[in-house]
DNA sequence: GTGGTCTAGACCACA
DNA sequence: GTGGTCTAGACCACT
């Protein structure tokens, strides 16, 4: 996954949302070791001070915590990251609904439109 | 349906987007008279030009036509209609499941969390 | 080939006419910069924002492409200016042919007539 | 054939192309009479005055002559309408040519595409 | 009153 | 410097 910073949110955000995603898709897995801020800030193309504020965003979640003398490392609590990616793929869940419902599809007409969809897709990938 | 104008995008897009959804879901069923440029403007608390020029997009795209002195009209091709709905119906659904991958949900696992959600929606709706 | 702005039509039309004839005639060739707005808006005698609609209706058409910061440039894609070339010039061979038969010439007549003039033509040319 | 007067030439000038389509073309004969003046300008939504300035410069032009009592009559002289014709067809053919070879288009291409073309309509009509 | 066009001038993001 | 967006306000044609 590459950074893709937009201007519209804050910087930072998105950089929490983004290595959020890489701990509860497993890229970080729990109790991995997460690369250096100036690495990560490097990567991203930001001032490290941002991305510092990022990963105490996520400390303050539970995703990650700090070992003072040899760096930052993934929970090892995996329920708490089960936790987060219910909660966030339930928001998307509700926003995805709610937007289909903008449209004029019922939740049934968007249900059976998706299981097409990832029938398609189920064959190719 | 009220207008949420945001700075991230040109509000233009947004009001594009917004109308447009206004007549998809048939809020304006086809055939019918639109608003008045100005007033499509003032509810939305924006310049009557922006107004127009999503207007103007709206026109390109087959959805609306003008009748030079008494107004803007809904297309009465329903099928133009049906199909503005069903591209960004297939747009929202891949965007989705694009979105649920990155968390590392499979197609089938997204598949089974919205049942659940929509069943239990259903209950309340 | 210079810009001759007649009151008849909506100014970003003739704009949108006059680039195009650059771009299919080859004074602007495929994949060349195309002067900035402000530039091109100077040279015509109107304001930018007028050429930057004629110039957004040309990317509509997919003629012209933009670079975010450094500038815009005709398409590569010679296949799709082949094609306005040919859609335009059929459209002007319609006009012409009509026009003549207003003046109750046949098709034969007018091409036997076009055929001397082209021929005579021929000579200076 | 029906008016349609625009607003970016001066009226007159249009009324009398119109009028002279009509006679070059043999819709108003050699010898025929010509509708009363106010008739015309009833016709074409003008002002009587400005229908007259018409009518005047094909008399000039030797197309129309006035009959005193009895109204105005077209030429019985065929070949000052031939001349004319001409004159028109000769000037609409260098406009053809001349727009066609701004967009690139030889003569000799010209004369090929507009080939193809009367042949085609040659079928249908 | 309707929509359409045009201008002048401002501000923004990007690099 | 580039293009993009937005506003405010004017004028036009049509009916």
């Amino acid at each position: 996954m590459m950074w893709n910073i937009t201007s519209d949110r804050p910087i930072y955000q998105q950089l929490t949302e983004g290595l959020t995603e890489r701990i509860v898709s497993g890229i970080y897995p729990p109790g991995a070791k997460v690369p250096a801020v100036r690495e990560l800030a490097a990567e991203a193309g930001v001032n490290p001070n941002t991305m510092q504020r990022a990963l105490a965003d996520l400390e303050r979640d539970g995703l990650l915590y700090t070992q003072r003398t040899s760096g930052r490392f993934v929970t090892e609590d995996e329920g708490r990251i089960t936790q987060m990616r219910e909660t966030i793929a339930k928001s998307r869940i509700e926003d995805f609904l709610s937007s289909m419902r903008q449209l004029g599809f019922t939740s049934e007409e968007t249900l059976r439109l998706l299981t097409q969809t990832a029938n398609r897709k189920g064959d190719l990938q």
